[in-house]
RNA sequence: GGGCUCGUAGCUCAGGGGCAGAGCGCCGCCUUCGCAAGGCGGAGGCCGCGGGUUCAAAUCCCGCCGAGUCCA
């Protein structure tokens, strides 16, 4: 079915391509010249390496441009890259690739792409083969994907497979390659929820480009199978291509790696300020590395015993042994590796990524961490940032969000940070190398799970010691371990479908009348209008309550939340039917709160970005009736004074009274205005967009808003506490709900300078003092105890005969009977408990009689329950003792 | 978003239902011309917070707060 797709290319034909099925892989490719082999790894290896396939050598800057022109010239409209952090989607948090810029509402065409058909240089992360890099010669974790888009329908056909071939084949050409060197081959492509037919173009042994001709989307009763997935045909049909501008810059100058092709000054920086005693550039050294790349190429993953298989086979071919091998390449990787993982730290930080143990920030500090100990092996001399700073030179046409200062400091701090928690691993290691003479490998697990401390450095500290390691199967009980972590799906809640509500909500309107479209029932009742003035939960504000009335009967609203544009009354009682007409009364006080919340929200957020930098971005937010919080990205929790500025701003633009506007825009027209700074509150659908300017803030919005800062009133921070890593979370109330927040702590404050009768501003140092003085006593008492418990114990020595049978104080009766224990007499001590009245006894021994067997006798004479030790024990009495019979009883014990 | 670990003296941590502990640090005394070292003595604890179970909770259970870490 997909095979079809490659024969109606009239470009591959015309230009006089021939089909062949390659005899090593079986796959279909297209091809002039007279080659039966695909060439495409492991049909054939990188012969570029050593032997450019370009007719001269690009820069990244000198390529990208040529790329990014040579489009423009062919009717392509150059656009502005898209940041690496993905804030336009909820379901990644890094572009991927050049087309996730346009998913999911451009490919889906609920939005007109921004120009069409358009090229685009876009930077993309991809963590995926964090552990290959710098290992393969041709992996990295950031790399820019170039890209010419075209996005046909039924009512606009732009260019589809035969235009975009011809336009792959004249760049190639264009750049020098032979049109006989050029090989097409067929490769079905899928991903997120899309696939369709693809031809990879391979030159000289490496893919340069893959050009995918999406035109099929994943459907259940779909009629083609690729991968194990059904997929049935679109109506639209998307031209998505992929061309590795590093491959091009490596292809155009044939060096060993990528890395030396790209930033060959970045490598050199990190080898003259490291612990490597011989040089890439050496011609023996080159020429290994670049057999590395050359085997490597050809032997795609090298996860596990492959990459044990990868050293032997590279090593074989240049005729030296493994070790002679790893003395060269493994550090020479590590530079590599280092180069690339900085490389991918600037974009993060530069876009606005901050470092966090959770969420899309953790991302960054894996990276940062990778980074810093891949220096550490190095024993780099310069700090990280300076590599960043090279990198940033390099790489002086992009814009970044982030200031160079900022990211400096954050990186410090994240250097701090790895730095204590590796010193606190190395204790834990030798603590429990100590204790158990050995590691296990749960054990070995456990350090890394939960302690971050990777296996290598534990194991180093534990032979270290001379303990022995059990290391075997680390990884299959890491995933086993992490595998039974299952996902929560999102439940439905409406089992019917409906059409959407109209939503009466933002105009001024509380009082409306509706036709019932549906009523659901479960635990209660679901409540569907043909239109609502109820706001649903949405956007962290709250959802408004008040009644429904049908047939003169009053109902409360509850809860209203809204699925797919359909916003459901949730009432614990309802009597009417579908095609009722009902009246719906919305609490005015409640919403007038919420939306002072929401307006609020938008005008601090604003205020912390101005006070705290350009990495602050909204990371969660919650209006409610009394108070509200916001949380944004920042490294650091702010100081006291950054947060009375925040407070200050913040009421300073609700006094200057600036006017909220909320309009619908289209969704390509406000990005392009405002950025991505938008969608601070997540994500809308739809190819139109609310966007709310509060005072000085854009942002897209569903809430609802007052009409100007002037009504929002007084903004009070309540409280400021760092929820995560990374998250700060800002607590604060707004008109009302600020006095009432005041108005609470000023009654604590009455209430406990009340208490301690002090004036309020007296409270701190009263409190201090009384802490100070009831510890102070606390001891004191303790003392006291401990003599009055001495001299009663004496005393009771004195006259004791036998078994010590007496009654005793509570506050003291442990401490006497220790004592008499201590002096060598054994007994019982019975006391009123100050707490409970209940009857308590200490039962003690300095003798070989056992405590526990002198309360058992008690126990058993009187009832009650209690347990201790051989010298002490203790518990209640059900009944009042009889001493002179207990103490008969214990003498028979002896 | 999910999992795991940890909150006990100023610091690093033991203990893990029945007496709150060690090492380092601090203070004082002894020894010394002085320092280092040593000896003797001492101060320093809401055992993170709030509930529950129990005769009894630092210890077990639940919730919260805080720190750390891994994964998506």
């Amino acid at each position: 079915m997909l095979e079809e797709e490659y024969l109606d290319i009239d470009y591959l034909r015309e230009r006089g391509f021939r089909r062949k099925k390659c005899p090593k892989c079986g796959k279909y490719f297209w091809t002039i010249g007279d080659r039966d082999i695909c060439g495409d790894p492991p049909c054939g290896s990188y012969e570029f390496i050593g032997n450019p396939v370009f007719s001269r050598k690009y820069t990244l800057d000198e390529m990208r441009e040529k790329y990014l022109s040579f489009f423009e010239k062919r009717g392509h409209r150059r656009i502005n890259r898209y940041p690496v952090v993905a804030r336009w989607r909820d379901d990644i948090y890094l572009t991927i690739a050049s087309i996730a810029d346009f998913q999911p509402f451009v490919t889906s065409g609920v939005v007109p792409p921004p120009a069409n058909p358009l090229t685009i240089s876009q930077p993309c992360i991809r963590m995926d083969d964090l552990d290959s890099v710098g290992k393969t010669g041709r992996h990295l974790t950031l790399f820019e994907m170039m890209a010419h888009h075209a996005f046909n329908s039924k009512e606009e056909k732009i260019y589809w497979k035969s235009e975009t071939v011809k336009l792959c084949t004249e760049l190639l050409e264009e750049l020098g390659v032979k049109v006989e060197d050029i090989v097409y081959k067929e490769e079905p492509w899928a991903g997120g929820g899309n696939a369709g037919p693809c031809l990879e173009a391979i030159v000289s042994g490496i893919e340069l480009a893959t050009l995918v001709f999406m035109n099929l989307v994943a459907d259940e009763k779909g009629d083609i199978v690729i991968k194990g997935e059904r997929y049935r045909k679109m109506d639209r049909y998307i031209v998505d291509t992929g061309y590795g501008l590093e491959r091009f810059v490596w292809a155009s100058q044939g060096t060993p790696t990528v890395y030396d092709a790209v930033f060959p000054s970045v490598l050199d920086k990190i080898e003259d300020n490291s612990n490597i005693e011989f040089s890439r550039k050496d011609e023996q050294v080159k020429e290994i590395i670049a057999e590395s790349s050359k085997l490597a190429g050809v032997m795609g993953s090298l996860k596990g015993k492959a990459l044990d298989e990868f050293r032997r086979k590279t090593a074989d071919k240049i005729g030296i042994e493994v070790e002679e091998l790893l003395r060269i390449v493994t550090p020479l990787e590590k530079v590599y590796a280092l180069a690339d993982h900085s490389r991918a730290i600037l974009f993060m930080l530069g876009d606005g990524l901050i470092p966090s143990n959770a969420g899309g920030g953790y991302l960054a500090r894996l990276m940062i961490r990778r980074a810093l100990r891949l220096a550490e092996e190095l024993e780099l001399s310069i700090p990280l940032f300076e590599i960043l700073s090279l990198h940033r030179e390099l790489m002086k046409s992009f814009d970044f969000e982030v200031p160079m200062e900022t990211i400096q400091e954050i990186l410090e701090l994240e250097e701090k940070r790895y730095k204590a928690t590796i010193k606190r691993g190395e204790r834990i290691v030798e603590r429990i190398v100590c204790r158990k003479k050995r590691l296990s490998v749960d054990d070995l697990v456990e350090l890394y799970d939960s302690h971050g401390i990777p296996p290598e450095m534990a194991i180093k500290i534990a032979k270290e010691k001379g303990v022995e390691v059990e290391s075997d199967n680390f990884y299959s009980k890491l995933a086993e371990k992490h595998s039974k972590a299952e996902k929560k799906k999102r439940e439905k809640k409406l089992k019917a479908e409906y059409p959407e509500t109209k939503k009466l909500y933002y105009s001024p309107i509380f009082e409306f009348e509706a036709k019932v479209v549906g009523i659901e029932r479960n635990d209660y009742y679901y409540l569907i209008l043909d239109r609502t003035a109820f706001y649903p939960e949405s956007g962290g504000q709250d959802c408004d309550r008040g009644q429904i009335i049908v047939n003169n009967k009053k109902f409360e609203v509850i809860d209203v939340f809204i699925e797919n544009g359909v916003i459901a009354h949730v009432l614990k009682e309802f009597d009417g039917k579908v095609g009722d007409i009902v009246k719906g009364i919305v609490d005015r006080e409640r919403r007038l709160r919420h939306t002072r919340h929401h307006s609020a929200t938008h005008v601090l957020l604003h205020s912390i970005r101005r006070v705290l930098g350009n990495h602050i971005w909204q990371a969660g937010a919650k209006k409610e009736f009394s108070k509200a919080r916001l949380d944004v990205t920042h490294y650091v929790k702010p100081s006291e004074e950054q947060i009375r500025e925040i407070e200050l701003l913040a009421n300073r633009e609700v006094m200057a009274n600036k006017p909220v506007e909320c309009m619908w825009m289209d969704r390509i027209e406000a990005e392009k205005k405002y950025g991505f700074k938008l969608y601070q509150g997540g994500v809308p659908p739809g190819r139109e967009i609310r966007v709310v300017k509060v005072g000085d803030d854009v942002q897209a919005c569903a809430g609802t808003h007052c009409n100007s800062t002037g009504e929002i009133g007084v903004i009070k921070l309540l409280r400021v506490e760092s929820i995560q890593d990374g998250v700060i979370r800002f607590e604060f109330a707004a008109g009302e709900a600020a006095l009432e927040q005041i108005a609470e702590k000023e009654k604590l404050l009455k209430e406990a300078s009340g208490i301690l009768r002090v004036e309020e501003k007296l409270l701190p140092k009263t409190v201090k003092r009384f802490f100070e003085e009831w510890k102070e006593q606390k001891k004191t008492i303790e003392k006291l105890i401990e003599e009055i418990s001495k001299i009663k114990a004496e005393r009771i020595a004195e006259k004791a005969k036998g078994f010590v049978v007496e009654f005793a104080n509570s506050s003291e009766v442990q401490k006497l009977a220790l004592k008499l224990a201590e002096m060598g007499y054994a007994g019982i001590l019975i006391c009123k408990d100050g707490k409970n009245g209940k009857t308590r006894f200490v039962a003690f021994s300095g003798k070989d009689v056992d405590a526990k067997e002198i309360a058992r006798v008690a126990i058993e004479m009187f009832g009650g329950s209690g347990g201790g030790k051989k010298d002490i024990a203790q518990g209640i009495l059900n009944r009042e003792p009889d001493l002179e019979a207990l103490k008969k009883k214990l003498e028979e014990l002896l």
